[in-house]
DNA sequence: TATTTTATGTAACCTAAGTAGCAGAAGCGG
DNA sequence: CCGCTTCTGCTACTTAGGTTACATAAAATA
């Protein structure tokens, strides 16, 4: 992406608050923004596939990408995590050039950077500085992942989707937001603790009544953030007692 | 550690095998082992609790370890994963310089290399080559971990149980080798696939009676590992087909 | 060897969560 | 605006897998 380019100045400005390339040099991000070029996908459509992970390297500049798996005998998606603006994919395969055996998958009309693998490891290589916050970052996905599997090992379905939503939440006036996923369905939050629609909608259903949450067709609002904080953790202490 | 220990041998020899340290000049491993200090702990005792995984690091000589976390209020463990002699941990904490909130372990007998996180620090400023193993050290565990989740969240117990002995096998005359968990109690076994020991002990009755493993109190072999393969297959085919 | 501790096998029972199906609501595209 | 698709809510039903309990077997310890 040359300096001319009409999205220049949008893209530079997203980067530099990017948790990856935030804390480098101006001049450094546009050296590296000169090898990337921009591209765009429509919402839902497959950005990458497995046997791609290993070709090239992304980051996002606008809307957001989900990182799943496929049961191929049952049909059920497994949402490993959710990527938004700023966030780069995939890093598993920059560690040891294996491929990943997942897919990234476009939530919204996105817009991303793109480059080869090979550029990505030249650069990295010629920018030790890069590390600094390459690693953290690696760091960060790694606890994220760790998490989920002992979520899903450790606790029932309602305390899961109950945590999702702490996860995701942002204290903001006058209500905490949700981020990244106050628009998504039921299906959707379902493929992302492990479970299916039904039973999200049950959950969804009580914590309504307790007047915890707030939710309508795509759009999610907690309305109680005390209250849920609250029962994640009285539920995990009823347990206890019994 | 010096040259003139009694265990300088037979430590140099393991380090050499391992993955993070086998691809090393020997004169590096020789310099990082005098770093090092010989530290032993009984079967069962811990390691290590996450407030202590920003102070040192260890790398095993001989013995397992396992990475688990409990639920607090039902007590019920997960363990993420074991670990054997050549194995260093914990590699998160060193990215971020964040504690991880995961507890080590002793499930035998332990000898293991000891060293301040500072220490470590430094060598690896020092010694970038050491990245070139590191990284895909990281990789692999990576992976490991997203598998986990994934199989938590997409496959039932059963076949849980079956691909946890698929991952540890190892071909060997004239019987294949269940690598690190062949000794595992029912109980144990449970813990890593996010289960509880009555369920796996429901399951390995039916392999045994289909002649597919034998098991007896602490030990565990694969007798027909064709047989395992297959049926892990097509217990998900036949999901396929309702 | 006797005694205690720990692991395993198995049965009866219970419940969280999954499946199947359908009706109504909300949003979208023509 | 109308029809079509996609979501959501809800009911009835099934089932995997968790809980409890106890007897037996094997190992550890005295």
């Amino acid at each position: 992406m040359k300096p001319d380019s009409p999205f220049y100045e949008n893209t530079l400005k997203t980067l530099k608050q990017s948790e990856l390339f935030g804390g480098l040099d101006e001049a450094v991000v546009q050296d590296m923004l000169l090898m990337f070029r921009r591209q765009t996908w429509l919402r839902k459509s497959i950005v990458m596939e497995p046997e791609e992970t290993i070709r090239e390297f992304f980051v996002i500049i606008s809307g957001r990408v989900k990182v799943t798996r496929i049961n191929p005998d049952t049909g059920k998606e497994f949402i490993l995590f959710l990527m938004g603006p700023g966030d780069g994919f995939d890093v598993i395969p920059l560690l040891n050039g294996k491929a990943h055996n997942v897919s990234f998958v476009a939530m919204d009309d996105l817009e991303a950077l793109t480059t080869s693998f090979k550029t990505i490891h030249d650069w990295i290589e010629g920018h030790p500085e890069f590390n600094r916050a390459f690693l953290p970052y690696l760091g960060k996905q790694i606890r994220q992942i760790s998490n989920l599997a002992f979520d899903l090992a450790l606790h029932d379905t309602g305390t899961r989707l109950m945590k999702l939503f702490l996860q995701h939440t942002v204290q903001s006036n006058p209500h905490p937001r949700l981020n990244l996923i106050n628009d998504l369905s039921n299906e959707e939050l379902a493929s992302m603790i492990g479970s299916v629609r039904v039973v999200v909608s049950r959950y969804l259903q009580k914590l309504k009544k307790e007047g915890i949450i707030i939710a309508r067709r795509g759009n999610l609002e907690i309305k109680d953030l005390h209250a849920l904080v609250e029962k994640v953790e009285e539920h995990l202490a009823l347990k206890d007692k019994r």
